[in-house]
DNA sequence: GTCGTTAGTGAACATGTGTGCACTATAAAC
DNA sequence: GTTTATAGTGCACACATGTTCACTAACGAC
């Protein structure tokens, strides 16, 4: 991890350098790390960790892929890698950043748009399941590494979906049926809609694109799912005095 | 999945062939497929499978163990691999079979020493947990290759889980809380269970097994998802018409 | 225009890989 | 005892892998 950021910490202050020098802080658009030079460095750059996520799809995961097969599909030499990243495990932190970017740009969207309260558990999976189908990539590397990736990674990912879990338990709290949570129960909870949501969306990363009927029963499964949560939810601390 | 089971089936009718040939169903204890040849056999096959698991214990993922390193940790040259499985994508739909083996034991000597309805759902995450402890190995093995395997042996695991699903679907309805389920929605919540012991059962083998505080916490944690689970259950059906 | 920096090249290396083949030793069948 | 079947060996091959190194070309600073 702290392998990457330094990396990134680096190229960042180069190119703040170069702007710096190149721009007396002027009125240009000031396009964020202009030159023909970064912008290429930059293209090759998502040209690996695309090429990566793109041999991720299938079968393999991503402790099987090499660092030659990925430097290939991006259309570069396998020296060429050693320009971005220290190896293939700097670029996996890498997707980590990105794909979590992504989870963390939905909900952010969504929080932006409220939706209104009726149908609002089945809307929100629809919305859910919609973005993972679109992002299917980035959904796909972060529920397949967050098992079996090596350690780094899948402690990177296990901290992100900790976070992830622990804001979606701070949205729950607006419910009015989940009055009497104290944080930790509302955390749990919040672990369970996270659990049923991943995997709904391993359901929907391996289901056929155009087989509509599973789709539908994919989207059902969870909804419900979410449903009986929210159920037992509002009976919450009656019965258990803890 | 079917070259496997022709191989199973081939040596099986190759050690039927013998007994009946070299012993004419006489009275001898017969353990099933003597002989000093078929034991010695068996014992090379479960190193190697053996060597598998071990190879998988820390980072690595099964698609990226390979034969000769299986065949090294199992004291064997990778030649003699061949004796016993056609390739890796055999042995990894061995340990599916093995690996399932041993939850349905579990399942079948919960079953058959049903625990008092007091703190039914506390002793069962209890007897879980403690379970896939002492199984780590396999745990694992199902637990990773669930999302990251080739298609095969993920497909075989996934078939393997909706089974147990159904299974526990199964054990369900005799709870008198739950009448008014159908089928497929008792399946549904039977899979949140699932979703919520396997991921439970993530936490625990990723855990340090010394560390007292962080087991209870998981422990505690899974139970209290249990209890959500089952206080939604109870109130299914009056409320969603479906 | 000149020159330094650097993204990308191509070749080389040592090592690891899957798989085939002739071979050996030994348990089992006769 | 003689013969047969076979689990395991040792060696070979062609190929893939990570990493290094000197090199080239072109952008950017001056």
């Amino acid at each position: 991890m702290f392998r990457l950021l330094k990396t990134l910490g680096l190229q960042c202050a180069m190119r703040l350098k170069r702007s710096l020098s190149s721009e007396p802080s002027d009125s240009t658009p000031a396009s964020p790390g202009t030159g023909v030079r970064d912008e290429r460095k930059q293209r090759t750059r998502k040209a690996l960790l695309d090429a990566a996520l793109t041999l991720l799809d299938g079968e393999r995961s991503f402790s099987s892929l090499s660092l030659r097969e990925v430097a290939k599909v991006a259309g570069v030499v396998p020296a060429a890698f050693y320009r971005h990243f220290t190896g293939m495990d700097e670029l996996g932190m890498s997707l980590v950043d990105d794909s979590f970017r992504t989870l963390h740009e939905m909900m952010r969207v969504a929080r932006s748009a409220p939706l209104p309260p009726a149908n609002l558990i089945a809307r929100s999976v629809e919305t859910f399941l919609r973005y993972a189908q679109a992002h299917r990539l980035h959904f796909q590397f972060i529920a397949k590494e967050r098992v079996s990736g090596s350690s780094s990674v899948r402690l990177a990912i296990r901290k992100e979906l900790r976070l992830w879990t622990s804001e979606l338990a701070a949205d729950l709290v607006a419910f009015p049926k989940l009055k009497g949570f104290n944080g930790d129960d509302l955390r749990m909870m919040a672990g369970l809609v996270v659990n049923a949501m991943m995997s709904a969306t391993e359901l929907i990363l391996d289901a056929d694109l155009n087989d509509a009927a599973e789709l539908g029963r994919i989207h059902q499964l969870a909804q419900k799912q979410l449903m009986l949560i929210f159920l037992g939810a509002a009976q919450w601390k009656s019965k258990p005095v803890q």
